[in-house]
DNA sequence: AATGAATGAGTGTTCATTCAT
DNA sequence: CATGAATGAACACTCATTCAT
């Protein structure tokens, strides 16, 4: 006489659940090969078998999915590099930690979803997946903050960063696309290049 | 009743010749502020006062002109990066250089046509000149050739160039958006980084 | 655990009746705002805290409420009007009584379901409720009967029920936006407007 | 030498101006029949002959042809209702003027596009195109001022303009469905329900 | 019965490209 | 060659309706 409104734990909730890793996981992919403009919402859908409606059941719009998978990798790798910010003791060893972290990060991610962009697409008229976008704003945070407890030299903040950005980001890439995937020996050289290149950058007022 | 569009003879081949620049810089511009995908091949012939069908005796598509584009600005920069290379004595001079003229053609671009992106654009959706990035295969191509002539330590040389190149891009950019413009900063910035990292570099078998 | 929905067996033919006039009473206010077209069945059923399911378990379609509505209203006011039409020995009196009865109809719904049309919707996309329609449609049956029992002169019978109609609807809808309501005055009007136009209207052949 | 661009008085600008009417004309029928919301652009486009984007040549909104439409209508009977106020010395005069232009005028629409709305279509969920709204606008406006003029009792104007307008507007309707088509008894039975009615109408304070 | 996720045809609109003039 | 209207495939998004639970 109760119960008639199958509120169970149920397939019900659980194939919502699955269905929104798939258009995530979807759109990841979609997004990484053709970039925002290009994607279209049923070049996502088309890859978990759902409907257009349903796309539009879980995202209210192909913006919504864009943001919520900067939210997704914010998320994920917040923490990890939190957790490394608050133990590094000194600048090398917080860069390693962080570059190894990012690295091992992307190894992984590259295992949960195939990418097969195709290599002579043209170009990739962008890079920058929201996901990474989300990472580097994290590593950019928590590197001003190292920098502001005296742990490295003070030299151009700003370019310092984005300069560690850039090569991580970009090295990055590169390792993902060499076999066999080499994180240590990726990892060694941002390290060591960055590190090198910090005791020759010139200083600039406290 | 005259209607005078070619004032002589000789000048259809200066209009022909000048339509095409017209319609190469109105897509610099275009695509420049609004990305590939998002740019309409109606924004651009808007800017030089010519007919869609204009652009279509020019360009045979909008992916054409994008391409046109790439070779534009790889043939202007080649050349100066070219001579750099032949009379380089040693990586150092080559590295400062060759980064110097890149951020000089930079700031010299930025002059020739307004700079007017949104500055707080939905997370760059636009990105990638086709020009911007034909610069960097050269730079690529370049470099790639003075590790080969031995200037340069032998260390992981793809590694080493994408290295190099991310990290003059975003301070590239970096650079443009500061006031006052400081080529001289910026470039002192990149190269002291570089070679401060390579000397850290781990050396491999040649 | 319990989630009890029907109280007691003998509640469950109450809870279906008033599941459906829920959906009638959410339809007539929806409909009257938007119009048919941009109404959707989620506007009707998100009034009733009942679901999308729910609406086609009590009807089979948006066009099968809509039409329920109209026979709502028509079973409504056919009463009303059958009386009338016994008991009237004249036009006039016939005529008055019918306004009336038109008029305090309308301003009892006016009550019932808050009118919150925006006054400067663009041009009126909405008009006609059903229930309106069919109302109009009980008037003019009852109205060719009184002329054919010969209690008023014999014109035009189709355009004069018509020209009744059309004033009595639309000085109604006027009547509703007038503040202080005054339904005396205005059924006053119409009255007089029609007895007045009736006795200079051309007779015709019986 | 010149004239090399077909700017003569051309078949391009005739063609233009004759597709421009055809989707008006297309428009003014389906919105007829369906209403704003149920018309689509498909429906309208699919009488001409034309493509979708044709339609979006000529105007830029669903929304744009409907107020073109408007603009056109009032634009026709503006002049004809205007010449006639002038002249009007008294309001029998000018109300039989004044109703005989808008029936001759509503006979000659009807002419012009095939009035072929289904007689069993769903109770035309919307009537009002909006050329006869804009139509109606007019009538009120020169009503009113004839009203100021002292021409006509003084009665509850607005209720009366209201009236005479709904009225017009159902017999015309009604006189359009008849055969033989006869605008002259339609106006009569107006003209003579509306003079009748007035006579009989309350005074109020001037 | 009740629920709400899934479906997909359909909507308004855009835009690269073609082609008659 | 220039012109700009015409074309129609494509897009993001909506919504009536179905159906597994």
């Amino acid at each position: 006489m109760s119960q008639i409104l199958y509120l169970s734990p149920g397939k019900r909730e659980q194939t919502k659940a699955a269905n929104r890793v798939a258009i995530l996981d979807a759109a990841r992919a979609v997004f990484g090969e053709l970039g925002f403009e290009a994607a279209t919402v049923r070049d996502i859908i088309r890859r978990t078998g759902l409907s257009v409606g349903a796309f539009y059941n879980y995202y209210r719009s192909k913006e919504e999915v864009f943001d919520a998978l900067a939210d997704d990798g914010a998320r994920r790798f917040r923490p990890i590099l939190q957790a490394l910010s608050a133990k590094a003791s000194d600048f090398e060893s917080y860069l390693r930690a962080a570059v190894r972290a990012y690295f091992d990060f992307l190894a992984g991610e590259q295992d949960s979803w195939g990418v097969d962009r195709a290599p002579g697409a043209p170009l990739a008229h962008t890079r920058n997946t929201p996901e990474i976008l989300a990472v580097f704003e994290e590593v950019r945070r928590v590197f001003a903050d190292v920098m502001d407890r005296g742990l490295a030299p003070k030299v151009d903040l700003d370019y310092l960063a984005a300069s560690c950005i850039a090569v991580a980001r970009e090295i990055g890439d590169r390792m993902l696309e060499r076999r066999p995937l080499d994180v240590e020996a990726a990892s060694e050289f941002v390290v060591r290049l960055i590190l090198g290149g910090v005791t020759a950058l010139p200083r600039v007022e406290p």
